[in-house]
DNA sequence: TTTACATATCGCGATATGACGATATAATTA
DNA sequence: TAATTATATCGTCATATCGCGATATGTAAA
Protein backbone atom coordinates (compact mmCIF):
# COMPACT_ATOMS: atom_id res chain seq x y z
CA UNK A 1 0.00 0.00 0.00
CA UNK A 2 1.15 2.91 -0.97
CA UNK A 3 1.96 6.10 1.47
CA UNK A 4 -0.93 8.35 2.18
CA UNK A 5 -0.50 11.45 -0.45
CA UNK A 6 -3.10 14.39 -1.40
CA UNK A 7 -4.86 12.13 -4.30
CA UNK A 8 -4.91 8.66 -2.16
CA UNK A 9 -8.63 7.80 -2.02
CA UNK A 10 -10.94 9.22 1.26
CA UNK A 11 -13.36 7.23 2.54
CA UNK A 12 -17.10 7.09 1.54
CA UNK A 13 -19.19 9.58 3.12
CA UNK A 14 -21.50 6.68 3.79
CA UNK A 15 -18.38 4.76 5.47
CA UNK A 16 -17.62 7.83 7.41
CA UNK A 17 -21.79 7.93 8.46
CA UNK A 18 -21.13 4.58 10.00
CA UNK A 19 -18.23 6.00 11.74
CA UNK A 20 -19.43 8.79 13.05
CA UNK A 21 -21.87 6.84 14.28
CA UNK A 22 -19.93 4.27 16.48
CA UNK A 23 -17.45 6.86 17.36
CA UNK A 24 -20.53 8.64 18.66
CA UNK A 25 -21.69 6.21 20.97
CA UNK A 26 -17.76 5.26 22.10
CA UNK A 27 -17.87 8.82 23.62
CA UNK A 28 -18.83 8.62 26.47
CA UNK A 29 -16.60 8.38 29.71
CA UNK A 30 -18.40 5.64 31.17
CA UNK A 31 -18.87 3.43 27.90
CA UNK A 32 -15.19 4.14 27.66
CA UNK A 33 -14.96 2.93 31.26
CA UNK A 34 -16.53 -0.56 30.13
CA UNK A 35 -15.05 -0.92 27.23
CA UNK A 36 -11.39 -0.72 28.95
CA UNK A 37 -12.76 -2.94 31.44
CA UNK A 38 -14.61 -5.47 28.61
CA UNK A 39 -11.05 -5.72 27.43
CA UNK A 40 -8.99 -6.59 30.20
CA UNK A 41 -11.29 -9.24 31.84
CA UNK A 42 -14.84 -10.62 32.05
CA UNK A 43 -17.90 -8.81 34.04
CA UNK A 44 -21.38 -8.99 34.65
CA UNK A 45 -23.49 -5.61 34.28
CA UNK A 46 -23.43 -4.95 37.97
CA UNK A 47 -19.84 -5.14 38.13
CA UNK A 48 -19.32 -2.60 35.15
CA UNK A 49 -21.86 -0.54 36.89
CA UNK A 50 -20.12 -0.81 40.26
CA UNK A 51 -16.84 0.11 38.84
CA UNK A 52 -18.49 3.27 36.78
CA UNK A 53 -20.51 4.29 40.08
CA UNK A 54 -24.10 4.27 38.26
CA UNK A 55 -26.75 2.09 38.87
CA UNK A 56 -27.15 -0.90 36.73
CA UNK A 57 -30.19 -0.15 35.28
CA UNK A 58 -28.17 2.96 33.62
CA UNK A 59 -25.29 0.24 32.81
CA UNK A 60 -27.71 -1.68 30.86
CA UNK A 61 -28.58 1.26 28.85
CA UNK A 62 -25.16 1.47 27.86
CA UNK A 63 -23.82 -1.66 26.96
CA UNK A 64 -27.59 -2.02 24.98
CA UNK A 65 -26.23 1.65 22.85
CA UNK A 66 -22.88 -0.20 22.21
CA UNK A 67 -24.18 -4.25 21.42
CA UNK A 68 -26.53 -2.15 19.28
CA UNK A 69 -24.05 -0.44 16.88
CA UNK A 70 -22.25 -3.46 17.14
CA UNK A 71 -18.88 -2.46 19.18
CA UNK A 72 -20.33 -5.49 21.60
CA UNK A 73 -22.10 -8.42 22.15
CA UNK A 74 -23.81 -10.91 25.05
CA UNK A 75 -24.58 -13.36 26.48
CA UNK A 76 -26.92 -14.49 29.57
CA UNK A 77 -26.18 -17.28 32.21
CA UNK A 78 -28.49 -17.63 34.72
CA UNK A 79 -30.57 -14.22 36.00
CA UNK A 80 -26.43 -12.37 34.70
CA UNK A 81 -25.63 -10.76 31.74
CA UNK A 82 -22.00 -11.13 30.12
CA UNK A 83 -20.97 -8.45 27.49
CA UNK A 84 -18.09 -8.94 25.59
CA UNK A 85 -15.89 -6.89 22.81
CA UNK A 86 -17.46 -7.99 19.39
CA UNK A 87 -15.54 -5.41 16.90
CA UNK A 88 -12.07 -6.34 16.74
CA UNK A 89 -10.74 -3.09 16.04
CA UNK A 90 -11.80 -1.52 19.40
CA UNK A 91 -8.25 -2.63 21.05
CA UNK A 92 -6.82 -0.32 18.17
CA UNK A 93 -8.86 2.61 19.35
CA UNK A 94 -8.73 1.93 22.85
CA UNK A 95 -4.78 2.00 22.50
CA UNK A 96 -4.41 5.21 20.52
CA UNK A 97 -6.81 6.58 23.30
CA UNK A 98 -4.45 5.44 26.49
CA UNK A 99 -1.59 6.54 24.30
CA UNK A 100 -3.10 9.93 24.02
CA UNK A 101 -5.11 10.22 27.47
CA UNK A 102 -3.25 8.32 29.76
CA UNK A 103 -0.54 10.45 32.35
CA UNK A 104 -2.92 13.41 31.78
CA UNK A 105 0.40 15.48 30.68
CA UNK A 106 -2.57 17.13 29.05
CA UNK B 1 5.01 -3.17 28.91
CA UNK B 2 3.14 -5.80 30.22
CA UNK B 3 0.44 -7.62 28.08
CA UNK B 4 -2.85 -6.20 29.65
CA UNK B 5 -4.31 -8.24 32.54
CA UNK B 6 -7.31 -7.95 34.61
CA UNK B 7 -5.47 -6.35 37.06
CA UNK B 8 -3.99 -4.05 34.35
CA UNK B 9 -4.23 -0.04 35.73
CA UNK B 10 -7.28 1.71 34.20
CA UNK B 11 -7.60 5.38 32.67
CA UNK B 12 -8.72 7.99 35.14
CA UNK B 13 -12.23 8.92 35.00
CA UNK B 14 -10.81 12.67 34.52
CA UNK B 15 -8.88 11.52 31.58
CA UNK B 16 -12.03 9.49 29.82
CA UNK B 17 -13.87 12.59 30.27
CA UNK B 18 -11.19 14.43 28.32
CA UNK B 19 -11.36 11.77 25.57
CA UNK B 20 -15.28 11.20 25.25
CA UNK B 21 -15.36 14.87 24.73
CA UNK B 22 -12.55 14.81 21.55
CA UNK B 23 -14.11 11.42 20.33
CA UNK B 24 -17.60 13.32 20.27
CA UNK B 25 -16.23 16.30 18.59
CA UNK B 26 -14.41 13.90 16.05
CA UNK B 27 -17.83 11.58 15.85
CA UNK B 28 -19.04 13.66 12.80
CA UNK B 29 -18.82 12.87 9.04
CA UNK B 30 -17.80 16.21 7.78
CA UNK B 31 -15.47 16.41 10.44
CA UNK B 32 -14.25 12.92 9.74
CA UNK B 33 -13.74 13.68 6.27
CA UNK B 34 -11.74 17.45 7.06
CA UNK B 35 -9.84 15.43 9.16
CA UNK B 36 -8.73 12.99 6.70
CA UNK B 37 -8.60 15.22 4.15
CA UNK B 38 -5.58 17.72 6.15
CA UNK B 39 -3.84 14.22 6.98
CA UNK B 40 -3.17 14.38 3.48
CA UNK B 41 -3.00 18.02 2.10
CA UNK B 42 -3.11 21.80 2.49
CA UNK B 43 -6.77 23.15 2.15
CA UNK B 44 -8.47 26.24 2.50
CA UNK B 45 -11.85 26.21 4.40
CA UNK B 46 -13.86 27.03 0.91
CA UNK B 47 -11.98 23.74 -0.01
CA UNK B 48 -12.56 21.64 2.74
CA UNK B 49 -16.35 23.08 2.94
CA UNK B 50 -16.84 22.34 -0.89
CA UNK B 51 -15.53 18.52 -0.76
CA UNK B 52 -17.78 18.05 2.37
CA UNK B 53 -20.94 19.94 0.17
CA UNK B 54 -21.89 22.00 2.99
CA UNK B 55 -21.68 26.08 2.86
CA UNK B 56 -18.53 27.21 4.44
CA UNK B 57 -19.46 29.14 7.12
CA UNK B 58 -20.55 25.14 8.54
CA UNK B 59 -17.22 24.32 7.51
CA UNK B 60 -15.97 26.76 9.67
CA UNK B 61 -17.87 26.04 12.67
CA UNK B 62 -16.37 22.46 12.28
CA UNK B 63 -13.24 23.75 12.00
CA UNK B 64 -13.14 25.60 14.82
CA UNK B 65 -14.77 22.85 16.96
CA UNK B 66 -11.84 20.93 16.54
CA UNK B 67 -9.84 23.71 17.08
CA UNK B 68 -11.27 24.06 20.59
CA UNK B 69 -10.45 20.40 21.77
CA UNK B 70 -6.94 20.63 20.12
CA UNK B 71 -7.33 18.37 17.33
CA UNK B 72 -6.78 21.23 14.89
CA UNK B 73 -4.75 24.59 14.49
CA UNK B 74 -4.93 27.50 12.51
CA UNK B 75 -2.67 30.14 10.76
CA UNK B 76 -4.02 32.69 8.36
CA UNK B 77 -2.64 33.84 4.76
CA UNK B 78 -4.26 36.64 3.36
CA UNK B 79 -7.76 36.66 3.52
CA UNK B 80 -7.72 32.76 3.81
CA UNK B 81 -7.31 30.57 6.55
CA UNK B 82 -5.88 27.26 6.83
CA UNK B 83 -5.87 24.52 9.45
CA UNK B 84 -3.81 21.49 10.05
CA UNK B 85 -3.56 18.82 12.30
CA UNK B 86 -2.27 19.55 15.88
CA UNK B 87 -3.20 16.58 17.81
CA UNK B 88 -0.48 13.47 16.36
CA UNK B 89 -2.66 10.71 17.58
CA UNK B 90 -5.06 11.70 15.21
CA UNK B 91 -3.35 9.96 12.25
CA UNK B 92 -3.34 6.81 14.49
CA UNK B 93 -7.01 6.85 14.93
CA UNK B 94 -7.77 7.75 11.60
CA UNK B 95 -5.86 4.49 10.47
CA UNK B 96 -7.82 2.57 12.84
CA UNK B 97 -11.22 4.47 11.16
CA UNK B 98 -10.06 3.80 7.94
CA UNK B 99 -8.98 0.05 8.78
CA UNK B 100 -12.76 -0.46 10.27
CA UNK B 101 -14.61 1.13 7.90
CA UNK B 102 -13.16 1.25 4.45
CA UNK B 103 -14.81 -1.15 1.76
CA UNK B 104 -17.43 -1.10 3.56
CA UNK B 105 -17.68 -5.23 4.00
CA UNK B 106 -19.92 -4.09 7.08
C1' DT C 1 -13.34 54.25 -1.01
C1' DT C 2 -16.55 51.24 -2.85
C1' DT C 3 -17.14 46.43 -4.01
C1' DA C 4 -16.34 41.70 -3.76
C1' DC C 5 -14.50 37.76 -1.41
C1' DA C 6 -13.17 34.47 2.46
C1' DT C 7 -13.99 33.36 6.86
C1' DA C 8 -16.24 33.81 11.33
C1' DT C 9 -20.02 34.54 14.59
C1' DC C 10 -24.92 34.90 16.16
C1' DG C 11 -29.52 33.29 17.04
C1' DC C 12 -33.10 30.22 16.23
C1' DG C 13 -35.92 26.02 15.83
C1' DA C 14 -35.75 20.98 15.32
C1' DT C 15 -33.95 16.94 16.92
C1' DA C 16 -30.92 13.95 19.74
C1' DT C 17 -28.84 12.62 23.98
C1' DG C 18 -28.21 11.95 29.04
C1' DA C 19 -29.74 11.01 33.54
C1' DC C 20 -33.10 8.93 36.26
C1' DG C 21 -37.26 7.23 38.71
C1' DA C 22 -40.67 3.86 37.93
C1' DT C 23 -41.75 -0.36 36.32
C1' DA C 24 -41.21 -4.83 33.86
C1' DT C 25 -39.18 -9.41 32.95
C1' DA C 26 -36.85 -13.40 34.03
C1' DA C 27 -34.09 -16.52 37.05
C1' DT C 28 -33.09 -18.02 41.63
C1' DT C 29 -33.98 -18.91 46.45
C1' DA C 30 -36.97 -19.40 50.58
C1' DT D 1 -45.84 -19.84 45.43
C1' DA D 2 -43.86 -15.75 47.24
C1' DA D 3 -39.83 -12.99 47.90
C1' DT D 4 -35.34 -11.68 46.12
C1' DT D 5 -31.93 -10.65 42.75
C1' DA D 6 -30.09 -9.23 38.12
C1' DT D 7 -31.05 -7.08 34.12
C1' DA D 8 -33.93 -4.52 30.88
C1' DT D 9 -37.33 -1.14 29.31
C1' DC D 10 -40.31 3.03 29.58
C1' DG D 11 -41.48 7.92 30.09
C1' DT D 12 -39.93 12.33 31.15
C1' DC D 13 -37.30 16.37 31.55
C1' DA D 14 -33.10 19.13 31.08
C1' DT D 15 -29.50 19.95 28.17
C1' DA D 16 -26.69 19.56 23.97
C1' DT D 17 -26.12 19.36 19.18
C1' DC D 18 -27.21 20.20 14.16
C1' DG D 19 -28.21 22.77 10.31
C1' DC D 20 -28.96 27.15 8.64
C1' DG D 21 -30.14 31.96 7.50
C1' DA D 22 -28.60 36.40 8.77
C1' DT D 23 -24.99 39.15 9.82
C1' DA D 24 -20.23 40.60 11.03
C1' DT D 25 -15.22 40.97 10.33
C1' DG D 26 -11.19 41.38 7.84
C1' DT D 27 -8.63 41.40 3.37
C1' DA D 28 -7.87 42.24 -1.27
C1' DA D 29 -9.23 44.08 -5.77
C1' DA D 30 -11.52 47.75 -8.72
Amino acid sequence: MPAKRKTAELTSLAALEQAAECLKTLAHPHRLRIVQMLLRGRYTVGELAEACGIPSHMASEHLRLMQRCGLLGSEKEGRRAFYHIAEPHLADIMNCIEARFDGGSN
